[in-house]
DNA sequence: CTTAGCACTCTCAATTAGAGAGTGCTAAAT
DNA sequence: ATTTAGCACTCTCTAATTGAGAGTGCTAAG
């Protein structure tokens, strides 16, 4: 693919950031008007048809203004990738806002999506930070009925999981609180594998106890992350491009399943490291039914300890300039959030 | 208002069923060939006619077809209202679903939302059970660092709140364990305000601790209701009447935002009992937004230990035949659910 | 009370026509 | 070798027109 000459750059980023505002294709005479150009249109035609050639560019139909291709949008993307920065003023904002939240994981996650759909105008996920290999920390057991145990398991992540165990005979909560103890002590700190290796000697309710106590470990190492936040989903319907047909529609289906959406973040994310960003145009990485879509993720955290993903999801034609450095700070502010709260374990 | 002749009643009744099934304002020829009435359509004319007058129907336009009035719905669901039952095999099929998910509050919450969703094909929601009057049962301090202490607070109900809180200086987990126990007892069985008269004597860092239970307590108190889960929200988009405005939109926004939800079920739902259905048609009660949809909302639950709620929104249009019974039946799992798992403290 | 008949109304889909925007190409100008 | 002006052409979009179809209300007869 051979490079642009510095006009048909700017003019190739013109017509992209045009588009973004407006909506419309773009032509030839409205950009030397709107912008001024110290050219004629019959030159800017030219341009545009060159760029259509190298397939930047594409026309709806002949005769109707440009408007960009996945591959402008990429390209786009690549030129104002590293230059952009949030506001000050908006950065200080968002900032205020987390610090008066209330400390908790609950809180920030759903503070996160509102900020990102809120600051994007597009549709956010966020979900909470899980530990890559989940550890032990403590466990709880609390009696509520006859045989019914309420358990209550916190790992070294900070992240807590609730389930209600059924146990074949009543137990006191004192028996209970016993056992949690034992428990405590005998797991503190250890990892899946070191608890099901050990998982042999234990007496015979112990033994109950810590079968549940691994199942439940696993279930938390299985799942790709655990609860999913998500918000702005009705800002995608207002989107022009969507009013007619129920594209729309389908891609909100696939936020609102949340087993879905986990598998898309899991694919789409598989490789990004902490810090980095991913911008998917046009439903890249295979998924049918965002093919009109964009979507920015990034993941945040603190590597090899606990790390959770964010994004947006929007058209095409999202304003990339606001939503990216926008991922990009509350990426790192939700990095210095888990840090803060989960460091020195 | 005059009642009705049982003919007039069963027009009405097979207009409502027609257009709830095409979407389409019915005419008077329609009906008598589609339902084979021994009528002629000048004599259907005629009834539609005082139909019209009493406030039942209207035409969307002077010559055209007929289309329900809310006062229509209302009446047509009050005939349904206590005839129809969830067919065996459907009901079956649920209860089915319930018992092979884990036992556990949020998944039954999630399973709930996804079940009524699917059914009424429409949009879905669903509150945690929560006790009317929170009573303290247990609190856990975990310590994580220095001076960020991870509190476990379970209620009566079974709800359980995490909040990180900061201490003002770095204090060993044995303490903390000591301060739980002290309180555990102290306050076991408590509601708010007990808790509240009491917090003049304990020692300095209980009082500190005291002080923040007593907070989280009243925080949770405070919400009309914990955990929201949704539903479908998308299902709704499908239907051909909002294929072409934003009120679907717009409609869809207030279930987004849950703290306008939570408003609006507790507006709605002031007054309701358990077992009891409420359906609300065109936004009655209030919300411009929902002018063109309906609600069915029940509360469920064991009345004065741990209440939830639970609804579906669709168009005006919606199935009420298949969604009431659906509506019901869930909400008589639920509280099934919460009665086993709560009930006996 | 019911029905047949009829004039009337209103929507919807298809058609037509014209305006507007934009293009590509050619030939002249720089 | 670019750049520009000019022009014919294409395509969409909007508005206006038309006719078919569905449905109505009313009247007069059964």
């Amino acid at each position: 693919m051979p490079s642009l000459t510095e006009r048909q750059r700017t003019l190739l980023l013109l017509v992209i950031r045009d588009y973004i505002e407006s909506a419309q294709p773009v032509g030839s005479k409205t950009l030397v008007e709107r912008y001024q150009l110290d050219l004629s249109s019959a030159t800017v035609r030219n341009e545009l048809a060159t760029l259509d050639e190298l397939g930047y560019l594409r026309q709806p139909h002949t005769s109707a203004g440009r408007v960009p291709t996945e591959e402008g949008y990429r390209f786009f993307v690549s030129q104002m990738m590293y230059q952009a920065e949030l506001p000050e003023s908006v950065q200080h904002t968002i900032r205020h806002q987390f610090y008066q939240s209330r400390p908790d994981v609950d809180q920030w996650m759903t503070l996160a999506a509102s900020v990102l759909a809120h600051q994007s105008q597009g549709a956010s996920v966020v979900t909470a930070p899980q530990a890559e290999q989940p550890r032990f920390k403590h466990v709880e057991l609390i009696s509520t009925q006859g045989r019914q145990v309420l358990m209550v398991m916190v790992l070294a992540g900070g992240e807590v999981s609730q389930q209600i165990l059924t146990l074949a005979e009543p137990i006191s909560q004192e028996q209970l609180s016993q056992t949690a103890n034992r428990l405590n002590q005998l797991l503190g700190g250890l990892t899946v594998e070191k608890i099901d290796a050990l998982s042999v000697r234990a007496d015979s309710l112990d033994q109950d106890i810590l079968t549940l106590v691994a199942e439940e470990l696993h279930r938390m190492a299985g799942r790709v992350s655990g609860a999913i936040y998500t918000d702005g989903l009705t800002n995608v319907l207002a989107e022009p491009e969507f009013a007619e047909s129920d594209d729309a529609r389908r891609a909100l289906r696939l936020f609102e399943e949340r087993s879905t959406l986990q598998d898309l973040l899991a694919r789409t994310t598989i490789n990004s490291t902490v810090g980095g960003l991913q911008v998917l145009i046009g439903g890249e990485g295979g998924w049918e039914e965002l093919r009109q879509c964009s979507m920015i993720l990034a993941r945040y955290g603190v590597p090899g300890l606990a790390t959770g993903m964010l994004g947006v999801l929007g058209p095409m034609r999202m304003s990339y300039a606001r939503t990216i450095p926008t991922v990009r700070f509350v990426a790192g502010l939700l990095s210095d959030l888990v840090n803060d709260t989960i460091a020195g374990e």
